[in-house]
This record gives C-alpha cells, sequence and structure tokens, in this order.
DNA sequence: CTACATTATGGGTATATACACGCATTATTA
DNA sequence: TAATAATGCGTGTATATACCCATAATGTAG
C-alpha cells in the first residue's frame, strides 16, 4: 500500500551508492571515507575524547571507539590518558597526518565533481533539507 | 583545507538519524525500516530470486543474503529452490505478512510526519537531488 | 556429449553502526 | 570523610553493508 517511496530507505541507499563513490576514489590513499572524516575531526579537535569524537561526528560512543580502534590498529592514531582518569584522548600519528594529507586531493575530486553536478544552489537545497529532515532527532546537541 | 563538509558524511549523517527515528517509531512491529522495507519488496515482486530482490534493493547479493537470513531466523519468509536449481526465491510466511501489515501504520505515521515537515516541493526536490547525486554511479539498473 | 564458460549463491573477512549493561573513576552530598 | 550519584568507556550482541573467492549448477561450443 506504500505507493510512495520511504525516506529513510532512499537516503539510506544514495548514502550506501555515495559511500562507494567516494571509497573507490579514495582507494589509493588507504583510507575510507569515513576514516577520512573522522581524521579530520580529531585534527580539528586537536586530541577530543572519546565522547567529543562521538559527539561531533554524531555518532554513538560504542561505534566509534570501535571504529577509533579501527584507525589505532592501522597506526593512524594513538590514544593516550587525559586528565581524567576515565578519559582516553585521540591524537593523529605522524602517519596519521600523512595519510590524511596525501587523501585530501582524492576526496576534493569526488567532492567537487558532486558538487559541480548538484550546482551551488542544489548544494544549498540538499543541505537545508538534510537539516530539515533531521532537525527534529537531534535538537539537542 | 577541506573547509566544505562531506557531501558523503552529511549524507550518511542524516540517513543514520533517519534510520533511528523510523526504527524507534516502528519497533511496536518487531521489524525495523529496512527489513520493513525488505518485505515490502519481496511482497512486491512476489517471490523473488536473491539476485532479482538485491537488484531491485540496489544493495550487494551478499549483503542482501545475510539479510534475508535474519528475517528467515525470524520466521518472517522462507526461502524455496526455483526450477534453476541455483536460484532460491523468497516469500513471506503468514508471520511475515501480519508483520508488515501491523507495520504500516507505524511507517506512515513517521513517513507522514516527516513529508509534511519538507513540504511537497521539499520531497520532490529531495529526490531529485539524490537521484542527480547517484546517477553517476548506477546509470544501468 | 564433453570441456569450458556463465550464473547464482554462500562463506570469509572487515568496517560501520546502535543499544543495553557493567565497571572503574570522579564528583557530590550528607 | 564516607556513601552515593554521575560520568566515561568498554564489551556483548546484533544488524547492515561490501568485497573477494569458492562452489555448485546451468548453458554453450566444439
Amino acid at each position: 500500500m506504500p505507493q510512495e517511496t520511504c525516506l529513510c530507505i532512499d537516503l539510506r541507499t544514495a548514502a550506501n551508492k555515495l559511500t562507494q563513490v567516494y571509497d573507490q576514489a579514495m582507494a589509493p590513499s588507504g583510507i575510507s571515507v569515513t576514516q577520512f572524516s573522522q581524521l579530520h575531526t580529531i585534527q580539528t579537535l586537536q586530541g577530543p575524547t572519546l565522547k567529543e569524537l562521538a559527539a561531533a561526528s554524531q555518532l554513538d560512543r560504542s561505534t566509534l571507539g570501535r571504529n577509533i580502534r579501527v584507525l589505532e590498529k592501522q597506526g593512524l592514531v594513538v590514544t593516550k590518558t587525559g586528565h581524567d582518569a576515565r578519559t582516553r584522548t585521540i591524537h593523529l600519528t605522524a602517519k596519521g597526518k600523512q595519510t590524511f594529507k596525501n587523501a585530501v586531493p582524492l576526496w576534493l575530486g569526488v567532492q567537487s565533481q558532486l558538487i559541480e553536478r548538484l550546482g551551488i544552489s542544489g548544494r544549498g537545497q540538499l543541505k537545508d533539507l538534510l537539516t530539515t529532515l533531521t532537525a527534529p532527532l537531534a535538537p539537542n546537541l
């Protein structure tokens, strides 16, 4: 009976497809687009705790902890104990910084191509629509 | 250096958030929004093979096989061997049909609420933008 | 009709993701 | 200061997802 397609599935499908495109383009760098994003956030936040990084990434803490473990295994980040013995702060290694740097042009290649395709207005529209969609869900971050 | 947010991450984040909202709303039915979608497609395609269902869902065949196994374990679908002994066709069980039916109003509740929020034009815009974004990737389905 | 190619699927492996629960550490309050 | 609350993380469990390779079944060429 639902003759309308599901908004959620539409978004999931698009996100999956897009992820494949980004990942393929970024493959030479050795990291995926999600890892690229996480490295970027870590760099920007300069040694955030897991909680801070999770909040910034809008991901569950446990999810983030596991993602970080992968990056750690690959030698891209290290974690240290912060002032508070409960917290662990996350930092890029030299290899992590270099890997990120190498990935930037690859990321930029896909990203700018897609933005060109969308047009500036389309890009803004998309952002607004996604914000509208997700606004009711996370009003308090 | 990337002062622009990543389109892919934006989409992934929105999809994650939206999934949580749908799943929460549909929790009383016992199925998630992805399962709801899959049951719907199976019903529409009337006993599709794994390959057909994967194509319709725009998912990898192996992904779909595993998703189906979960539905099978929950007694919502059964698989039979088709004419061709290689293929397996997928069918809703009575429980599967009932579960889907029960889930429809829950799905509709979230969906219509979100569409109302987007507006008719916004909904169309979003669809067009997602199509534009993913068009280069899957031009041949 | 047999050797080879094609097809449909399964399994191994790996990441991404979330929720619920538990544990250790820190903060608060009595 | 001692008991209690709050906080930060980790783990268990489960789904969703994809890629690569193996295997069984079917189709095709010789």
